[in-house]
RNA sequence: CGCGGGGUGGAGAAGUGGCAUCUCGCCUGGCUCAUAACCAGGAGAUCGUGGGUUCAAGUCCCACCCCCGCAACCA
């Protein structure tokens, strides 16, 4: 029995979440769930990032306290594991205690050499209350409030990233440290061959109003965000107290592994294991990069007024078919789409008409023809290590283009051998050995469709697995078409 | 000379050297067990453009055109 540790990454709460972060979970707990169904020891870790300085600025708008604001926040994100069904082992909050304990003593066990004090000067908008490099600046001026930013300079903690290069292109190019897809790895190693520079890990207390990790030993600063916020997959394992499942999960285990979105890839393929190997702790063995998701063709933006609720999408259409979707339209590799027309397509396509209704003629046959019984037969061999090579490789939409081949399967054989004229002739023989057969299939299909959709696989299985099998209602059933 | 991704039948996608695939739509036929579902056949693609390598290229190489992201302290 091996063990799986595996995390998405802990996305901010400064506003509700969205559909690319439902689509995170969703991805990741099917494998955690399929290691689970492989017999793997498995760990899976989600949560919320709260300290950011993003998160105090919205606190204010909503009139709250940050502590209040953020609390509320996370408690959105905890509910949306809940509507997507999401079997995460712990939720961490980057403002309990544990992380707290834990970010401060990763700090501290970085080499002394590598956190230097430097004076650091920016472009510092008062409005937003935030840096902007030149580069986000519009003719100079701040993009949000159309002023000139000022400069301002502070004494800040910097992180010698530089002091790793070497040893980062190192890991990544052997594959210790292994980056998926390759277009992401070769990104990085990209990013790494053209010079890193060091980063600053601090911010003033005055500036972040005293929100954030404290710096150890130092009053006068608190921790960048992201230096805390990445610390989150160890502190949450009791890195602070060098617990059990620190051990366990990180210490003895060979596959620590991250889910992340394109656009965070840099803090977890580069400033993250930099800052591991300064500390002595060891690296992830994975990180998995997933794309984002556009709406009806558009980069998701609130400006835009594109965003789609998840929980919404689930209130509509319910849990199993958005979680469908998300796994079998989007590319786990690249940027996917999202659009009701795409939606519903999928949903009669391969739910409804296919799944959905399969199992309903099935059944609808054993229980007419054979008074719900089946004769047992033997298994029927289906290529399950197809599923496996596609799920080895994350690739989602190829294990269930796979799996639903089988259910095509059936309603090809099923108008090919017209069971209903056996019938007439009273050719049972034939007929019940027919009824395994699709029996045998469907089932194996309501199972392996257990990380993916696991309530439905759950019905499919247990409607197959009734002492008298009778006609399954639709599991999907269709939905009106509005315009 | 910044970096990366993409350009495949009407639409959306899969496909990294060997008869161009899937879903939707369209046409024709079939079936009646099933959620107006299902099955078979068909029309429809110069696989962005131009070169090259090869017995063989959507797939490899070169050049170019168009679209989309990212460009360090920002999910």
């Amino acid at each position: 029995m091996s063990k799986f540790f595996v995390t998405t990454a802990i996305p901010y709460v400064n506003a509700k979440p969205h559909i690319g972060f439902a689509l995170e979970l969703v991805q990741t707990d099917t494998v955690a769930r399929w290691h689970r169904s492989n017999n793997n020891e498995v760990w899976f870790l989600t949560g919320t990032d709260e300290n950011a300085l993003k998160n105090v600025q919205a606190a204010e708008q909503a009139g709250q306290a940050p502590a209040d604001f953020v609390t509320d926040m996370s408690q959105k994100f905890k509910q949306l594991g809940g509507v997507l069904n999401i079997s995460n082992d712990d939720f961490i909050r980057t403002t309990e205690d544990r992380h707290v304990r834990g970010a401060k003593k990763l700090w501290s066990a970085c080499k002394g050499e590598d956190i230097y004090r430097k004076a650091y000067t920016g472009q510092y908008c008062v409005g937003c209350e935030q840096f902007y490099t030149e580069s986000e600046l519009v003719n100079g001026l701040c993009p949000e409030h159309k002023i000139r930013p000022e400069q301002v300079s502070e004494e800040n903690y910097f992180f010698k990233l530089s002091n790793y290069q070497i040893k980062l292109e190192q890991l990544i190019t052997s594959g210790e440290l292994r980056i998926i897809p390759e277009s992401r790895k070769n990104e990085m190693l990209a990013f790494i061959r053209r010079g890193l520079e060091d980063f600053s890990v601090s911010r003033s207390v005055e500036r972040t109003k005293g929100w954030g990790v404290g710096v150890p030993g130092d009053d006068s600063q608190v921790m960048y965000v992201w230096f805390d916020a990445l610390s989150n997959y160890i502190t949450a394992l009791d890195y602070a107290d060098n617990g059990d499942r620190y051990q366990q999960f990180w210490l003895n285990n060979q596959r620590r592994v991250h889910v992340i979105g394109k656009g965070i890839s840099r803090f977890h393929c580069i400033y993250w294991p930099a800052m591991l190997l300064s500390a002595g702790v060891p690296l992830p063995t994975e990180i998995f990069i997933h794309g984002y998701i556009t709406v009806e063709g558009e980069k998701i933006s609130k400006s835009l007024g594109n965003t789609v609720d998840p929980v919404e999408l689930v209130e509509r259409y319910g849990t199993d078919p958005v979680r469908y979707y998300l796994l079998r339209e989007i590319s786990a590799y690249e940027d996917g789409d999202y659009s009701e027309e795409k939606f519903l397509q999928r949903y009669h396509s391969d739910l409804a008409n296919g799944l959905g209704n399969t199992l309903s003629r099935v059944t609808n046959m054993i229980a007419s023809y054979s008074e719900g019984r089946v004769v047992k037969q033997n298994k029927v061999e289906l290529a399950v290590e197809q599923i496996a090579k596609a799920m080895a490789d994350w690739r989602f939409d190829v294990a269930l283009t796979n799996i639903m081949a089988w259910v095509k399967l059936v309603d090809g054989e099923v108008e090919q051998t017209k069971p209903w004229q056996l019938a007439k002739e009273s050719q049972t023989e034939e007929l019940n050995k027919l009824l395994s057969r699709w029996h045998s299939i469907l089932l194996q299909v309501g199972e392996s469709l257990a990380p993916f959709i696991p309530a439905t696989s759950q019905k499919v299985v247990a409607i197959l697995s009734a002492e008298k099998i009778t006609k399954a209602e639709p599991l999907f059933p269709r939905l009106e078409i509005k315009n």
